[in-house]
DNA sequence: TAGACTTTCGAACGTTCGTTTGAAATAGTC
DNA sequence: GACTATTTCAAACGAACGTTCGAAAGTCTA
């Protein structure tokens, strides 16, 4: 294992974040959480920038590896997946992070940069994991849907995003609009409601009867 | 018309909190952009809270009374509306915004405010507005659905949510995924996109077949 | 024009931020 | 145990932040 000073600050640095925005929290207050030294963070990652470099660094480059091996696992099974396997293959990676320590943190960090791209500009290269999942789900998904012209496939994935961000970040949201009733779910039980909910958004008819 | 002094400063403040969101706009630049002296903030609206609020305060509370007022006029017509009906009265008095001036900026700050609660607690007592709206939307919305257990309700209404703030916030993203091709559509067009997409994800079966 | 009130202005306050620096402490190698 | 490299520590830096205050400027009524 690595140091665990390095490991303590990025944990730390990813609840803080999480909860509060990249930001609203100080080094300060993430060094005192980690119980490290101020000093520490620009010694190990050379700058505030360089933290959370390496926060998302951590997970994100997994979490994009996972998603293609599922889509590469489909198409070795089939030439023609299902819409639901394919949704399958985007969404369990990230929400089975919740299970993970900390996943959850990430989680709702990753729905705020969905949110607020511009907070986290900073994060150059890293981004282009993003692309490289785009580029090898959006045609499979186009050939689930050929009805669907581009344009109108390209909404509904914003909006699937959005449906995903948002089951991400903040179940004290949805905690709220039930009374308490909901939000206590496993990250299956959330992928699979999100699929339905998805997969039904996404197939609806091209345009209004 | 109020001294231009306060509209100037609610203007560029709702522009750069849209922008760079609350936390990492500061007083002065938004005084600078509004051409007005750094003290004025402090004078009209006491703190860059009270200023945080008065945004807020200025669309929030037509946008409410809008909403409420579509699904009354909706209840006049019929005891039981259709979804899309109910949809339409939710999404089109938020999106018609953007066809007002710094609408769009509103929207994308709303579309914030979604994913990152926590940095808007100075709001207070304007947030229950959504209550209110929350409250009379929902049973409807339930009884148009009766198939759904209150938990499945809420989940995705928790999605609804999410693809709407999408919807308002960053169409950068969008026409990034779609390499252009979209993100230029009328307030209405997008409501009827949001509709279509939200309406048969929020019909879909409870559970997979 | 004189006076009362509102608004704007310049200047500074105290605080917190990210970052830097050099010394002290620790770990690893011969 | 001495030498080297790595890590931790205490202390401070300059910059930017929200806020405050008294004077100057402007506005309106009598």
């Amino acid at each position: 294992m690595e140091p665990s000073t390095k490991h303590q600050i990025l944990d730390a640095a990813e609840r803080l974040f999480a909860e509060f925005g990249v930001d609203a929290t100080s080094l300060r207050a993430v060094t005192s959480t980690a119980g490290v030294h101020l000093a520490a963070v620009n010694y190990h990652f050379g700058s505030k920038d360089g933290l959370v470099r390496a926060v998302f660094a951590r997970r994100l480059e997994p979490l994009t590896a996972e998603r293609l091996a599922a889509l590469e696992a489909l198409l070795g099974h089939t030439d023609a997946p299902e819409l639901d396997d394919l949704l399958r293959a985007l969404f369990e990676p990230a929400l089975r992070m919740a299970d993970q320590p900390g996943g959850t943190d990430f989680l709702r960090l990753l729905g705020r940069m969905h949110t607020d791209p511009e907070a986290f500009g900073t994060l150059g290269s890293l981004l282009e994991l993003f692309g490289e999942v785009r580029a090898r789900f959006v045609p499979q998904l186009a050939r689930c849907l050929p009805e669907l012209a581009h344009d109108e496939l390209c909404w509904r994935l914003h909006f699937t995003m959005g449906a995903m961000a948002n089951a991400m970040t903040s179940r004290a949201v949805l905690r709220w609009m039930s009374d308490g009733s909901a939000g206590d779910e496993s990250a299956t039980d959330v992928a699979n409601h999100l699929i339905r909910f998805v997969g039904a958004g996404l197939r609806a008819p091209a345009r209004l009867a």
